[in-house]
DNA sequence: CTGGATCCCTCACGATACTG
DNA sequence: CAGTATCGTGAGGGATCCAG
């Protein structure tokens, strides 16, 4: 999307920037974390490489993207936000919200995002339901870790394992069937489809702080 | 952009609605209220009117436009948002608030966005400083009409005259040095340059209400 | 094996002319 | 006024190839 839209606004210029094809999907990618090349590839099915790396090399030369060498033990390139574009997640969860609004059940081999559920835990997030809380929740699908600090009423989601209050282990699918539809905590582990390490109590506690409000009017 | 992400998440399935080019301008252009085809093609300086066709199209057939026929005395054919569409207002005006921070200034001859500007007033406005307060103000832009309503901390910006508690007159690139730059008010009202019917104490607290706020951290 | 670059093909988009 | 028709261009899709 090299042509731009030529006109003084501010939204007009931030699609000039993030607007390009891949181009949000890449940062909601990179929210969760320092990426490489082919972890970007593999949260994004259909992106072509050429894309992808011309997609990067616009987001580092507006300022939303760094890109880095690893440190040790990894080894190699990283990429990752820079403090300007992590500044998108707030515009980002409200548009995924609006998406999710419009967004059918999963189809069948349709792939689920697992950076984009982070994403949809952003936005399922209560606040009121977490003040005065402090936990680390790990969140694990797929395999993927997903560490998830409350912090009174603060949140912070990064792709990667660690030490908890309590550890979830589920599937993307029954994620969302938990956070967004109507299956309980409960059912889900007396039917084997959410492992919990750590006091069911603090599992039950995980829903009630994620879970999506209702609508203030209509939806 | 006919062709979709096809991963199941909120914000990759907003983008397969309106991450097309254009289409959040076209949205943009119709927060303040319908507007004919013409209207839109003229806020969207550069857009080919098969593309503006084939957008509109695509908006209706999702839920976000509706095409109706104008009432007398108008006649023709009116673009407005449905409901959901009118919900993109928050996500939109935080991305604009996104892109405004690297966006420099106007360009020579560069057009500004008289429905950009609306958008960024709404992103401008402090609902602390318009709390209790119940007011209408009616701003013109190079002969374009805003009304803005303000009602006790809610916001309503719309196309169109209005009688209001006081009139402001002036050109886009003074309103942006006026809510957003340095320029103060009496300053441009002294250099003729900013036209008040209406109390000017009216006209300065137009300009508390519409600030842009520091940032919280950074920026 | 990671981290891309290169190639070709297609189609979405841009520009313009034209019609109901 | 409100679009449709036509046509050229270049960004994006897909596969392959190359360097460290």
């Amino acid at each position: 999307m090299a042509r731009d839209y030529g006109q003084f606004c501010g939204l007009a210029h931030a699609l000039d920037v993030v607007g390009g094809r891949w181009s949000l999907l890449i940062v909601r990618d990179l929210l969760t974390g320092p990426k490489r090349f082919k972890d970007l590839e593999g949260g994004l099915p259909g992106i072509p490489t050429n894309v992808l790396s011309a997609r990067l090399k616009e987001l580092e030369e507006s300022g939303v993207v760094r890109r880095q060498l690893l440190p040790r033990p990894a080894k190699g390139v990283g990429y990752e936000l820079t403090d300007y574009g992590r500044e998108l997640e707030e515009p980002l969860v409200k548009l995924g919200l609006w998406g999710a609004k419009s967004l059918g059940p999963a189809e069948e081999g349709e792939p689920i995002s697992v950076d984009g559920l982070a994403l949809a835990l952003r936005g399922a997030f209560r606040p009121d339901a977490a003040s005065g809380l402090t936990r680390t929740y790990e969140l694990v699908l797929d395999r993927r870790p997903l560490t998830i600090s409350v912090e009174d009423g603060r949140l912070s989601i990064t792709a990667e394992a660690s030490a908890a209050d309590a550890s979830l282990a589920t599937t993307p699918a029954l994620l969302v069937e938990l956070v967004f539809g109507p299956l309980r905590v409960e059912d889900a582990i007396a039917a084997g489809q959410l492992g919990v390490t750590g006091s069911k109590t603090e599992a039950r506690r995980f829903f009630q702080i994620f879970r999506l409000s209702p609508e203030p009017a209509g939806g």
